[in-house]
DNA sequence: TTTATTTATCGCAATATTACGATATTTTAA
DNA sequence: TTAAAATATCGTAATATTGCGATAAATAAA
């Protein structure tokens, strides 16, 4: 088939899926730490950091746009992006609570 | 194309990008829920929790295996699953570091 | 208004992912 | 040894993702 079945998940579990996937390429994770690091909104220097062409890195923008893990806002003729804290404080919190959850296991097997 | 670039990015990114890969289905989450969940690790009680065949749940094991993110034990004609702590702690750094970064910036826009 | 600059979108091709059923493999139990 | 139970692997089909060049769209500058 190849479609992901999604009717059978609960709300969190979808979302939480949706915003690791929109991390899950090198060029996403770089484009995240070149926002993270500069102190400014990036605009076309994204391009020039990435190993791609022009036309895809602005397709993987747009992927994380819609998942809610950046956003854009147009600024003459650039668009400036910026990370959505919102989403990190999300994915934080599911990683946080699995830790816990980990922590209070007693070492079973593993 | 289709293919992921990898050459051009540093071990780092590559490696946080694979752990978000290995995450990025609802099926996924569901899995390292109930591995976080239960105290002692699961085996076959997975496939009952969701909504897919038998193959496909080994094939997204298997896949959250070689990403690194859990472990299999056999344990006779079981297979018992755990999450790889490392993995979750990785993970956890990475967006530590980023959610830094944005805290330090002073905010001239978004 | 025309031109340059920047970003977004379209169309396409190549590859990856997702999912399933069938079957192989492994270990335990009879 | 044979049968069962539990997982893994294989083969295959459908869909998604990745990437590029070409081009459209939007704004700024000349």
């Amino acid at each position: 088939m190849g479609a992901t079945k999604t009717e059978d998940y609960n709300e969190k579990t979808l979302r939480v899926a949706a915003l690791f996937q929109a991390l899950a390429h090198p060029a996403r994770i770089a484009i995240i730490e070149q926002l993270a690091k500069s102190d400014t909104c990036q605009c076309g220097e994204l391009v020039s950091e990435l190993p791609l062409a022009q036309s895809t890195v602005s397709q993987h923008l747009k992927a994380m746009g819609n998942a809610g893990v950046i956003t854009g806002t147009v600024e003459g003729t650039a668009t400036c992006y910026c990370i959505d804290r919102k989403s990190i404080r999300q994915l934080m919190a599911f990683l946080d609570k699995v830790s816990g959850q980990l922590e209070r296991q007693d070492q079973k097997c593993c």
